[in-house]
DNA sequence: GAGTTTAGGTAGGGGGCGCTACATAAACCC
DNA sequence: GGGTTTATGTAGCGCCCCCTACCTAAACTC
C-alpha cells in the first residue's frame, strides 16, 4: 500500500507543492510582516511565476488567510491545553504569558506573534482577518477567567492580551528569551494579586 | 514693538507655514503610521506641490525626523516630571503607565505612541530614528530605577516598556481610556510587588 | 528698469506594487 | 493520433511610490 497512491488528477501536474509553499510563505510573513512581503518575493521563494501563484492561491490576501488558519492550528499558543480547570487561574494565565515569551523569541528571524503583528499591518483586509483570530483567542481567555472570576474577566483579559501584544512588540525589537520571560513572570505578579482568593 | 518684526528674508516669500505643516504632518503620521502616509498625502494636506515639499523638508524621512524631535518636546510623556526622587519608585512608574494610557487614548484618530509605533514601520531609516527616541526614554527610566533599586532596574524597565508597547498597540486596536487605565493600574501591582522595600 | 535670490508649479522619470490576458506545455481520455 | 483539462511562462497593464529637472513668479538691491 502506497501512501502516495492517490489517483492522479487530470491535467498537467503541478511542479511545486502548495503546502510547502504555504509553509514558506508563513515564515516570510512572520519574518517581515504582511506589508513588507510582496507577491514578487513570494513567487521567487516558491520558484514559480505570478500566474501560477494566482491560480493556486487567488491573491496575496487569500494566501494570508490560509496561513492564519495554519498558524492557529500548529503555530499559535495552545490555550486549550494551558488553561486548565484543575489549576489556579492565575497560574495558568502566567503559563500562557511564559509560553508566549518562549514562542515569540523562538526564532529571532521571525519574532513575535504572526497574528498580533498582522493586526497592525496597513492592508485593511489582512488586518481584519488577523483581528478575527486575535479576538477569538481573547474570548477563550475571557471565558476561562469568567468561569471562576466573573467580576475580573474583562480587565484581567485586557491585561493578559495587552501584555502579549507588548511581548510580541519587544520580541520584534530584539528582546531575547531571557528578557521576555522575566517580563512575563513579572506580569504574573499582577495576575496573582488580581485573582487571589 | 512688533513680535513679527523680523527682517524679511530675501527672495520670494513662502506661501505656507512650515511649522504648521510639521504639526499637520505629525497628526497624519500619528494617525496612519509612517508607511501609510505618502508624500502625495502630505503635499495635499499642506496645499503645496512635491518640489516645495522637498525644498522645505529634504525628504519624507527628513520631515519624520523633525516630527520625532517635536514630539519628544511637546507630545511625549514628561518622564522628568513624573519620575520624582521624593516619591516611591513604584508609584511614579505607575503614574507613567497611567499617563501613557491617557495620552494613547486621548485622540482616537491618532491612538498610541508616535515613537513606539514608529519603531515598527517598514522603512529602515524611519524605524531606526524612532528607536533612538524609544531607547533614550527607556534609559531615563532605567537610571531612575537604578538609583534606588539597582538590582531590579533591568527587568522592571523591560516590564514598564513592554507594558507601554502593549498599551500603544491596544490603543490602536480600539481600547478606550477606561480599558487602558484599568490595564495600567493592574500592571502597577507588579511594580509594587517587585519594588517593595 | 536690470540683476539676484528664493519659492512655486508643470511635468515626468524610474521603480515597485498587485494582478492578468494570452499562448504554450504536459498530463489525461478515447 | 485528436481532444480535454490543468499548469506554466511571457509580457505587460494600471496604479502608486519617492523624488527631480526645469521653468516661472514674486520679493529684494542697485
Amino acid at each position: 500500500m502506497d501512501s502516495t497512491n492517490v489517483p492522479r488528477p487530470r491535467g498537467r501536474p503541478r511542479r511545486f507543492d502548495p503546502d510547502q509553499a504555504v509553509a514558506t510563505a508563513q515564515h516570510l510573513f512572520h519574518a517581515r510582516g504582511y506589508d513588507a512581503v510582496s507577491v514578487a518575493h513570494l513567487t521567487e521563494a516558491f520558484g514559480i511565476k505570478p500566474p501560477s501563484f494566482y491560480a493556486a492561491f487567488g491573491s496575496k490576501g487569500g494566501l494570508y488567510a490560509r496561513i492564519l488558519d495554519r498558524y492557529a492550528d500548529i503555530g499559535a499558543i495552545p490555550l486549550a491545553e494551558l488553561l486548565r480547570p484543575d489549576r489556579h487561574v492565575a497560574a495558568c494565565l502566567q503559563a500562557v504569558l511564559e509560553e508566549a515569551a518562549r514562542r515569540y523569541a523562538a526564532d529571532p528571524a521571525a519574532a513575535g506573534c504572526l497574528v498580533l503583528e498582522g493586526t497592525r499591518c496597513n492592508d485593511p483586509e489582512a488586518r481584519e482577518a488577523a483581528l478575527v483570530y486575535n479576538l477569538a483567542a481573547e474570548e477563550v481567555i475571557r471565558q476561562y477567567i469568567a468561569a471562576r472570576y466573573p467580576q475580573e474577566a474583562e480587565r484581567v483579559t485586557d491585561f493578559v492580551s495587552t501584555t502579549m501584544s507588548g511581548l510580541s512588540a519587544k520580541a520584534r525589537n530584539g528582546h531575547d528569551l531571557d528578557r521576555l520571560l522575566a517580563t512575563a513572570r513579572l506580569a504574573g505578579a499582577s495576575l496573582a494579586q488580581a485573582l487571589h482568593d
